[in-house]
DNA sequence: CTTGACTCCGTAGTATGGTACGGGGTTTAG
DNA sequence: CTAAACCCCGTACCATACTACGGAGTCAAG
């Protein structure tokens, strides 16, 4: 199987042949070949561009956001330098949302044992575990 | 200080007026007592609430389903042992998370070493990176 | 060579998560 | 005692990301 219309890419994708139009109108995925009745072919490797789009969404990025990261790359409008700052922008990023999803875990961990402990609950733990992290304002809050 | 207004609550949350009340009619943060005037008084820890919602929505959850994170805690209606299952499920949710923010680390990665080296850059290296993570198929595709 | 599943396109509608009025009353600094 | 700044409420509007519809052409199995 070399090529595929697109219903069995929207299959394999995990999303509606719609999303695969739409994602097409949005720049997500390239234009693929048409045979002569119009029908899209798309090619296998289209697969894992869905499933990267719909990956990176649940990670709560937009479209746009996940369409940069498609186009990073080096070629002749984006010099190597670019690419490069971008993609360490992008890699602080990511850290960040590593670092605060670990206190997310950590403050559900504490939800959990504090469920074998049967103690009648305190205050929610979960706020105090994000509370921890780097607010935009200063620590202090102004006013 | 001890209580504050809404400008004041929202100023501090990092979120607008209007998005203060509209979380409240969400039921994600508590109706307020109210002044004689009606203006709405908020305790302080509202600030942390606000804060933890807007951190969590990057993070790509779903205003419902923080709710439920926010929600999570043991008494009367939920006892102990579905807080539990409810904070292990998430963890999970969390970890999965997790490792793919740190797939694509890695390959953003790869991408500024590869603009280092001046080679002409192969192709977008951050498909690869999340396609080796589970996909709800079989790994050989079906079909 | 029919028939049911699939595809085309454009347009319209939906769900989520806000954001912006507009016409009022309230607070507070000067 | 004003006047600017703030708050009330309801309703309407907005962007994002789909999702559905309808009428027509295409494909593939039997």
């Amino acid at each position: 199987m070399e090529t595929m219309k697109i219903g069995q890419l929207a299959r394999r994708g995990g999303v509606g042949v719609e999303t695969v139009r739409f994602y097409e109108r949005r720049g997500l995925i390239d234009e693929p070949p048409r045979r002569a009745s119009g029908y899209r072919q798309y090619a296998p490797e289209t697969v894992s561009r869905l499933r990267f789009i719909r990956r990176a969404k649940e990670l709560g990025f937009s479209l746009g956001e996940i369409k940069e990261l498609l186009d990073l790359r080096v070629s002749e409008e984006t010099p190597s330098a670019e690419v490069k700052r971008t993609a360490l922008a992008k890699i602080a990023d990511l850290e960040e949302k590593i670092a605060t999803l670990k206190r997310m875990k950590r403050a559900l961990q504490k939800i959990t044992t504090a469920c074998s402990g049967k103690g009648p609950a305190g205050p929610c733990p979960i706020l105090d575990a994000l509370e921890s992290s780097g607010a935009e304002a200063s620590p202090v809050n102004k006013e």
